[in-house]
DNA sequence: ATGGTGGATGCTCCA
């Protein structure tokens, strides 16, 4: 099984690049976020018709939305509000396989790391916490369990072009990295991209709008993850991150992120 | 220290 996470920057400017993306991914499930659209206007068709007919949508007017597109059928499905909000954030779905998926799109947080300055970054601090907790009081830690999304933290050094510069800038500070940290425990998690890439090696999944030239700078952060239980470790066969799309024409910021697992 | 771009929306907010 092939699984693919990338934060699209709105689905409906994406659906012309899906025939490249399925080639480049092969992926039979895809977690969107930022999708940016209304339920009603989400482009359900364009999806059934290349084979990803099994859809959880939670989407919204103009911001955040989540969705998951697959060739695999569901057992169930869900989506749940966090931190008191009805922002459409997250949303799951079991396999008829029995692999558990959840997709998140974790609140950015402004631009001022400082709780009491800035109620974005507030909100990501409460919604990490959160969602350790919730995981963290889940009675089993041995499901079959895949969490993915765009969690807007970059955990390792490596994860950033400059660790020292990007200290203070959200994404990388050191409370957002120990809260990352205390998600990642609560179930036990394991990154399942950085099981095949050292951790010496650079790694970036988003590089900004705002470069003149992205890949020239280089200016990037891996933002997007794919985190597996304990359980599906030893079945993990491989992992993507697929640079080539951030020159898609349109492009999102965000490039696609693929495990596969055995399934 | 600042500004740089892009998306949805509707003349601004968010990332």
């Amino acid at each position: 099984m092939r699984l693919t996470t990338w934060n699209v920057n709105s689905v409906r400017l994406r659906v012309a690049h899906l025939p490249a993306l399925i080639e480049a991914t092969g992926a039979d499930v895809f977690c969107f976020q930022e999708t940016k659209v209304v339920d009603e206007a989400f482009p359900r068709e364009v999806f059934a018709r290349l084979g990803y007919e099994h859809q959880a949508i939670a989407g919204q007017k103009n911001h955040h939305g989540v969705a998951i597109l697959s060739r695999l059928p569901f057992a169930k499905h869900d989506a749940r509000g966090w931190c008191g909000k009805d922002d459409k954030r997250h949303a799951s779905v079991t396999l008829k396989n029995g692999i558990e998926i959840h997709n998140f799109y974790v609140p950015a947080g402004g631009d001022i790391p400082d709780p009491d300055a800035n109620e974005k970054f507030a909100h990501k601090l409460a919604f990490l916490r959160e969602a350790a907790d919730w995981f963290g009081a889940l009675k089993t830690r041995k499901a079959p369990l895949v969490l993915v999304g765009d969690l807007n933290v970059a955990p390792l050094e490596t994860d950033v072009w400059s660790h020292k510069q990007l200290l203070d800038v959200v994404s990388h500070t050191p409370i957002e990295v120990e809260l990352l940290g205390k998600w990642m425990a609560s179930y036990k998690f394991v990154d399942a991209v950085r099981h095949f890439v050292p951790p010496e090696e650079r790694l970036y999944s988003w590089w900004s709008y705002r470069a003149a030239d992205w890949a020239k700078s280089d200016r990037g952060r891996r933002l997007d993850h794919v985190w597996v239980s304990p359980v599906l470790k030893d079945r993990l066969r491989a992992a993507q991150v697929f640079k080539p799309a951030r020159d898609w024409k349109p492009p999102s910021d965000h490039v696609p992120v693929t495990v596969e697992i055995e399934a």
